[in-house]
DNA sequence: TAGCACTACTTAAAATTTCAAAGAAGGACC
DNA sequence: GGTCCTTCTTTGAAATTTTAAGTAGTGCTA
């Protein structure tokens, strides 16, 4: 395998595959003690921070990374839930919108504390500040530019 | 929610999140192009990299962080491909082992170098040297350390 | 060497995710 | 106002993943 990618680079990457895919499985298998996956919880997260507790099935799917019909499932079984509910949106109609019930805001201040444990034992206790520094200046960048090139790949050309 | 993270803590766990998120949707729709998955593209690299180009089932799902049940539904529909063959253990009955085929060489021959290039693009070329390092070090020992925790709780009890 | 607890893996059913079409509006143009 | 193209979201079927049992085989203990 002729190497494209330096010795130092394949550890790096190898390194944060692995580690990435472990801390996800445990962080998620702590919230469920909650009753939630990963999922409902960031949708809570999101929805709680948006201005009336709402926000367009579009946007959210954008910033969870999700796929369009993903999130329509996803919506659909916290609904059944009662931890959110749809309402179609008022100035577009083709348009719906999730908005944050009482419920669900009670299920993410329930949920809160031991997430945030969860994610500092399992990852944050373990780094010094440079770390941090180094992690969310790498990670900010990354994921800017990611989405940039999202944006620029489904608009029409660039001849 | 009383921050039981500091607001540098929180904004770095966010961005690591998302721009994660990102890359892993980015890369594995880049490796579609040959016809593989991630977990296809990875299983092929552990085959080919392991003496006699064979792993035992565990050893495999332990090191692709895959659920039993996941690697046996994994390994099956590779095997339909042809990209890699069962056989049962010798020494231990209960035991499998998949094995890398001739085709399932080539084909990780083929996708390498556009994956490798992929990881480039998406990734490393944008990383410094003391970045590399960084995120070397920090989920090296993240790995280390969660793969240790988990071993540590299948085993009966520490009383 | 029978009994029992445990390990390695598979299977079956349910839940989730993807993929390929829808449907239902908006908006431009004539 | 009627086409045509695009966007926002949902649907339905297929593929994948999880969850809960099941099947064998190992190996200790008595």
């Amino acid at each position: 395998m002729t190497e494209s990618l330096d010795p130092e680079r394949m550890a790096c990457w190898r390194a944060y595959i692995e580690a990435s895919q472990r801390l996800f499985t445990q962080i998620e298998e702590d919230l469920r003690a909650d009753g939630l996956s990963f999922a409902d919880y960031h949708v809570l997260v999101l929805l709680s921070e948006a201005p009336r507790q709402r926000l367009r099935m579009g946007e959210l799917a954008s910033r969870l990374v999700f796929s369009p019909s993903r999130l329509t499932y996803q919506i659909s079984a916290m609904q059944r839930r009662g931890l959110v509910t749809r309402q179609s949106c008022p100035d577009d109609r083709r348009g719906s919108e999730a908005v944050l019930t009482a419920a669900g805001l009670l299920a993410l201040r329930d949920a809160a504390p031991h997430h945030l444990a969860s994610v500092r034992t399992h990852l944050m206790d373990d780094l010094d500040d440079a770390e941090v520094a180094c992690l969310t200046r790498v990670f900010e960048r990354l994921g800017r530019r990611l989405h940039a090139a999202r944006d620029a790949s489904s608009t029409p050309a660039d001849n």
